[in-house]
DNA sequence: CGGCGTGTTGATGTATGTCAAGCGGAGTGG
DNA sequence: CCACTCCGCTTGACATACATCAACACGCCG
């Protein structure tokens, strides 16, 4: 008898099948056909299919299971607050989705069929046991930081305009002091205004007038590489225009 | 007595001193610190100072060992062919450097400092040592995989004109249809021309008029969705011109 | 004091965004 | 089977944000 191992949460979805993973057609190339092999518990996965447009999960949603891509296409992308959608990648067959989700026990981002596509489901608490069995805690934290540390690039990258790039780069780098325990309000830059640039992929003279019109609009005080956080909502707000 | 457990790959750093982590005053949030804390191999770690636009290393040196910031902060970047660095990142104390190697044996960026920092040093061979003991290989497979793509995303995004973006997003897009076994030269696009735009940071109608111009130039062929590569060097040599 | 690196500011050109109109395919209903 | 509509795509005209080039100001160091 074949069971839904995943319960209610994946009742959205139109069900496939529960089959061996040896019979899979990317069982060779598949992480979690080898992940499963490292454990006696689970012999079966279930998969699912998508039809085009039909989301997997919606950013936010509790984090319950993690996909693989067996055929098809899949967008993964972000909604800002202010609505518009960044499209972080698109996934094709052999990606895993969801682990984007395992620092927060939801998922950080959403994602939707681009065509009619199949997917295997690995249950969030099964894996979570497997892991806690096979990993310690700490390569876990390690590998979540550098997923999360993947979207914040992303996110500060794709702004358009000059004005949030340089906004969000700032409350980044407040953030980046916080989490030492420094101010995040008063700071010093450690690199030039070129490497500033290169980094949000601006000229050198962009980020140097845009630090000056951010002065004179009074959310910051510059003085050479030292930064004096004024109006940090305005900030964040502008980080956020795109 | 205290041991240079790194050997001469370090050679060109200036010592500073091989301590326990327990004295550290970063003990609590040093992930090296609790990976050490789960081996009985290893006592002590050494650490390093480093002067101002002072290179850790090269990319393409020989993955000798990985670093922990402790102090300063630390540019990541990597050069391309034509010269021009990418910044990759900024880091700072607590960040780990050098897992961008595990694959390949070899940094796949430079690190410099940007002030004067210290970082602790913990050789591969140790490294390796106690992560075959920890974690199996697929697992390994799976994060080192997500810090190349991290990687490819950022190189894709920072380039600065249209051309350059979507011939490096072609090429992106035949390399992961070749890695599915199918061909790299014909293929259908399963996005349109909004989410191409959206991900790379252009509007459509810039895509569209970008896409225009490259089959004007005869690189490619499109017919709606429907890619077809006809000058592949052609393509990534516009790829590098950012 | 003079030179150098870094940052600022100004003038100008250009790539790309924006707005708008039109085209063609795919799906729908008659 | 044909018309109709809708949506994605293309193309054009125009506006603008940014890159580029260049001159200059400032702090730093010899």
């Amino acid at each position: 008898m074949i069971v839904n191992l995943l319960g209610k949460a994946m009742k959205h979805l139109k069900y496939a099948e529960a089959s061996k993973c040896e019979r899979c057609i990317r069982y060779q190339n598949c992480v979690v056909a080898q992940l499963l092999a490292s454990t006696p518990y689970i012999k079966t996965v279930n998969s699912y299919l998508l039809s085009t447009h039909e989301h997997l999960y919606h950013a936010g949603d509790e984090l319950s299971a993690l996909y693989i891509i067996k055929s098809g296409a899949i967008k993964n992308y972000v909604t800002h607050n202010d609505g518009d959608e960044q499209i972080l990648n698109f996934l094709i067959p052999g990606d895993i989705l969801g682990l984007d989700g395992l620092g927060t026990q939801q998922y950080g981002s959403s994602a939707i069929a681009l065509q009619t596509s199949a997917v295997c489901a690995i249950s969030l608490q099964q894996f979570r046991n497997i892991l806690a069995e096979l990993v310690p805690g700490w390569l876990i934290k390690l590998a979540t930081d550098n997923l999360s540390k993947q979207g914040r690039n992303i996110a500060l990258l794709n702004k358009k305009k000059a004005k949030a790039r340089i906004a969000a780069f700032l409350m980044d780098m407040a953030d980046n002091y916080k989490s030492l325990g420094c101010s995040d309000k008063n700071f010093e830059l450690s690199m030039s205004r070129d490497d500033i640039g290169n980094y949000l992929g601006l000229a050198s003279e962009t980020v140097s007038r845009t630090l000056t019109q951010l002065q004179q609009e009074g959310s910051v005080k510059m003085e050479r590489r030292n930064v004096t956080i004024i109006n940090a909502p305005h900030l964040s707000e502008m980080a956020q225009h795109r």
